[in-house]
DNA sequence: CCGTATCCTGATAGATACTG
DNA sequence: CAGTATCTATCAGGATACGG
């Protein structure tokens, strides 16, 4: 089994990101702590306050504290204050598009946990909503080709 | 825009993963760290050799060495001497089926940090060695369907 | 070429106590 | 409910030097 990207083109793909500009790299500057993934696994299922955050990803308040500011800071989560009628301001942690968008690396995560690191296949699955199928993670090309591990090139991109 | 997963079916599917079964924590107990990830991502491009797992994911030494028995220990990579004939013996890393399957949470995150954290997409970019179209990550169900962020429930497994 | 040993710094994270 | 302050232990990771 061929577990390897190919390398294509004149240029080694390799020096555009041995000069640090590797968006892998730099996308784990930001989330590459067990806390940062667990607060936002519990942003996507919908937790929104401080107290849920500490609680439900099991991290101290001290670092529920300093995961949400930063990664407020980074623009993956936004803090919201709000009141309703009659009751004192209660603040909310919501996704960002940008926060959003990380939702396909998590799933990834899982999928993979559920298949490598349970018995079971994991204690939950994520479903599709309106046919009710399970759904997972694809590789998939922009001609709508299902792509396998060993049908992969890596290039560099031309402008730049 | 909505970016919450729905919860559904009579059990609190929070409850399946709060007991410390959840397969997201459980991943990031082996890759957690920014080195591991790093590692990783130059064994999916080809790198076996020490020195090259250290220079170009560009760890110290010693941070290559840990990294590189403890994903051993956990079964990402195998670790193979081998000879060629006249020459001195060499050792090499390789990915393991479990290892590489780890490739589509990669994929994820170069492509969030390639849409978010680069003002050009990205140094590189994967492509279908078929077609030479561009590759990237998608949710899909088992009926094929693309799943869309705001088309998600969480279920819990029956068979437990 | 393939590492190990040592030392050191800073970050991660828990426990506990306290505040608006 | 939503945090901050402090203190402490452990871990990640760099630098340097050394050995097979």
């Amino acid at each position: 089994m061929k577990h390897t990207v190919r390398m294509t083109g004149s240029l080694d793909p390799r020096s555009s990101w041995e000069a640090s500009n590797c968006t892998i790299a730099k996308a784990l500057e930001i989330v590459s702590t067990r806390s940062a993934f667990l607060i936002l696994r519990e942003a996507f299922f919908g937790t929104t306050r401080f107290d849920d955050f500490a609680e439900r990803a099991r991290v101290s308040e001290p670092v529920a504290a300093s995961r949400l500011h930063e990664l407020v800071q980074e623009g993956m989560l936004e803090r919201e204050d709000y009141r309703e009628p009659g009751k004192r301001t209660r603040q909310h942690y919501r996704l960002t598009d940008k926060g959003a968008d990380l939702f396909p690396t998590l799933v990834a995560l899982m999928q993979w946990g559920n298949r490598w690191l349970d018995d079971h296949g994991g204690p939950v699955e994520l479903r599709h909503s309106d046919c009710g199928q399970p759904v997972e993670v694809q590789l998939t090309c922009a001609a709508g080709h299902r792509v396998g591990p060993d049908e992969l090139e890596l290039a560099v991109h031309h402008q730049r």
